[in-house]
DNA sequence: AGGGCTGTTGCACTGTCTGCAACATTCATT
DNA sequence: AATGAATGTTGCAGACAGTGCAACAGCCCT
């Protein structure tokens, strides 16, 4: 819509990927270098981007100090925190948190696990959205008809052989999450690695998380894991109580 | 330099604030409703910006996924985060990552403490540059001019009787610590909590990084503290020969 | 129904962004 | 040391993209 901003916010996922310089950032943005001169001063000024001593640009920052603030700013997680926590001190796993928005499902809290062999995850990121437990209760609560759209225009990566493979399975896998309540990822991402998942819900009913738990097969087998189905229910609702108990509305995001 | 790029990012450190809907977003930026809803609309094309559902703006998902990834692009975090774990491992307490950018001193990364009284601290947060042990050693590096340059523009905060109190007092500490090597924070933050850092170094010498360990003093002592300095040189050592020992050059950043 | 509030669109104007070309600087090469 | 290439930087005139206005649409509250 703005085109000056849209070139200037181009530059962020380019730099993202490593630092460039001005030559470079001109080339990709195809504009001549003293505008992405320009550009790229204006995002300095502001401290999302660094410059380095080769003279090469990075992202800068004030990145980080935003995305700090923006996470804090999240009241699920912090009600939610010490609930993880707990949950991981009784049982030891990968606890994780994660919010959907915008056609991406993303961490926003993990607890480690005590076991020596840990999941791969980083808050933050972007989730496996096709076989993610927490992904499934997230998008299984979105009103049908975005629901179906988002499934159509999705990726069905084959990451194990019991991966979801197109929106049609998608679509079926997350009635059933709907109608149960809870969900599950069975190696479909990581082929040893196993997840049980429960929904986080608002006063109204509509979901606003999904909090997991994780485990590598090596440590318990999936049937062992979904004993802890109970717990992680419990868990899941006694956040969504402190949530929507709140007195403070803020919408059902 | 660009105005509408300008304005643009002004709105998102006034969302890292908490939501605000439209009208707030463009009285604060002193500019139309029209124009704001423009600026907010390019944001949200590239996810800086989302919108919830009571239609206010805050800041959205990729902006973590952006931070996410500019911290991988720091290659010191990567390297040093072992080493920094196994130190924790062996003492117990806080241990901090920071580096310096354009006036700042912000944590990279952190380990937390192991006993049940934690300091409170942010990765991305700005570090209090006047009194941290991590940032004496960072601005004690810089080249004498932009040192005083810097010293002098600075804000001197009273956060306890020990804080440093002004730019002379400052620049004597820096020396100091700069000849020998290592820096110590005595309740100058906090009245109670205490900490030793000591420099991690480039291939050419220069400080790129500092890491401390920090305790309150209902934990160990100042003296007990200091006994754990040989150690703390000895891991960030390790880290610089590691750092500098690499193949790829990435500059003295 | 009516009035107030917020978000949205179309349009004419002007101011800001653009690309160019000339200049500055650093670095490599002879 | 001097030349050349490559990169970053500045001033300028023209043009186009961004601006504010005013009118419209939708919503909630009375």
């Amino acid at each position: 819509m703005s085109q000056t901003v849209d070139r200037a916010l181009s530059i962020l996922p380019l730099l993202a990927e490593g630092p460039a310089d001005l030559g470079q950032v001109a080339d990709r943005l195809g504009v001549h270098k003293s505008t992405a001169l320009r550009l790229l001063r204006t995002l300095h000024e502001h401290g999302l981007v660094y410059r380095q001593s080769d003279q090469r640009y990075r992202l800068g920052a004030r990145l980080f100090a935003l995305a700090q603030e923006a996470m804090e700013n999240l009241d699920v997680r912090e009600i939610a925190h010490p609930h993880l926590v707990r949950l991981n001190e009784s049982c030891g796993h990968t606890v994780h948190l994660a919010v959907y928005e915008e056609n991406e499902v993303l961490y926003i809290d993990k607890v480690e696990s005590r076991y020596p062999v840990r999941m791969y995850s980083r808050i933050g990121k972007p989730v496996a959205i096709t076989v993610a437990a927490v992904a499934k209760l997230l998008l299984a609560d979105l009103p049908e008809h975005e629901r179906r759209a988002v499934a159509e225009k999705l990726d069905y990566p084959a990451y194990t052989s019991r991966s979801t493979p197109n929106a049609g399975a998608f679509l079926r896998e997350l009635e059933k999450v709907r109608e149960q309540g809870w969900a599950t990822d069975l190696g479909g991402h990581e082929e040893s690695i196993n997840c049980v998942a429960a929904p986080i819900r608002g006063a109204d009913g509509r979901v606003v998380a999904a909090m997991s738990v994780s485990a590598p097969n090596v440590v318990v087998t999936a049937d062992e894991l979904l004993t802890l189905l109970p717990l992680v229910r419990r868990t899941a609702d006694a956040i969504s109580g402190e949530y929507s108990g709140r007195t403070q509305v803020k919408g059902t995001e």
